[in-house]
DNA sequence: CTAATTTAGAACTGTTCGGTTAGATATTGC
DNA sequence: GCAATATCTAACCGAACAGTTCTAAATTAG
């Protein structure tokens, strides 16, 4: 009954194509972009070469799919962290500790493919992805502030757009450490201490005068 | 009398050993790592091929030295701006302000060879030298904190160490943003509001119960 | 002025890379 | 089974690249 496109003519694929694009992230992640070749790609994908650039072009195309794809991915599972039905703080931690444990999975280079990677690619169509996505990130963020402050959580004159920025910067920093080698047990509980912070009520100033 | 070494025997050279490095940087910071080929270093230093090698070595070499050099022009910065007789607050925020200026420098790549270029090398020597600069600058505003306290600034009990690292996380997303083009002007304005943030005392949660 | 020394410039070499082409292979339609 | 279609494997091609070599130029030592 799902045989809804009748297999096409020819020789079948021996790939899966989102199969393929998933081992393209991986060898792109761990090679930068600059730093894959196409003979990376063919052999990581699983791709023969005629029909890598028959099926999804140069290196930028597959690039560009693949991050689509990876942010997507990853958008959906920040969301699920950020907005599963718990405490604001907690749903912050999670959304801070989902970024740490992302950016240090095993068997997948350390880092980020959208902070990492990308950033690097110098490219008009990638940079205005990047920048949409992380306006994305933040109005997530904003969001479940505003959640909270719907639920009394928070009072209603929280800051809510600066420090739904801060939240991004904090995820961007730790993942930027992930990258450097720091261990995702450091990492966690940097998070947890960074959802503490970006809760603190707007204070009045510490030493007032000096 | 400032002439100690001899001038040496045969054709002089035609470059600046350290003006080379410093153009060489330019070259990485715009091209990255990978992306930087010899050809484009001899264009970028003003070095022919052969001096080139003979001189620095391969690329590998000079881009260590290119890492050195520029590690230590900017932690000293870094530090000026930190360490500066001022407020404690303005020091934080000159802190991340020059993490912004230098990364939103005209005439240079946006970003930081630090932070998005350097961290992509595969090479542990580089992660090395990467990981001990990070603590370097953490241990740098730390010192400064330490210093608020003798000062009176604040409290005693002020959990330095955490918000040390949340200072420089907060700078490394800073730069990060401006690496995908986010404009000086909202960097500088966010860099504001993390100095205030990372000095607002440790709070009694918000909703205590939920 | 001549020989020795060091750098500069240009050309050379083997390798890798991106992209394409040609022939073999697997599948459908009839 | 046979033609048509689409993919796979392997080889190929020109360009770019890293690294070296060879020769010309500039300087010092004597």
């Amino acid at each position: 009954m799902f045989q809804n496109t009748a297999r096409p003519r020819g020789r079948p694929r021996s790939f899966d194509e989102t199969g393929a694009l998933e081992k393209a992230t991986q060898v792109f992640w761990s090679k930068g972009y600059d730093g894959a070749t196409i003979d990376d790609l063919v052999a990581g994908m699983g791709v023969g070469r005629p029909s890598l650039y028959a099926v999804f072009g140069d290196k930028r195309a597959i690039f560009l799919r693949v991050l689509k794809m990876y942010a997507e991915k990853k958008g959906a599972l920040a969301a699920k962290a950020l907005l599963s039905p718990q405490k604001l703080r907690d749903s912050l931690a999670g959304f801070m500790r989902y970024a740490v444990e992302s950016a240090t999975e095993k068997g997948s280079a350390p880092g980020c493919l959208l902070l990492c990677v990308a950033p690097l690619v110098d490219d008009a169509e990638v940079r205005k992805f990047l920048q949409n996505a992380a306006a994305g990130g933040v109005a997530l963020v904003e969001g479940r502030f505003r959640d909270g402050i719907t639920a009394g959580e928070i009072p209603s004159d929280f800051p809510v757009s600066v420090r739904a920025i801060q939240v991004t910067d904090f995820a961007r920093g730790l993942t930027m450490r992930a990258q450097i080698g720091t261990p995702r047990k450091t990492l966690l509980k940097d998070a947890e201490e960074a959802a503490d912070l970006v809760l603190l009520p707007r204070g009045v100033p510490l030493a007032p005068g000096r």
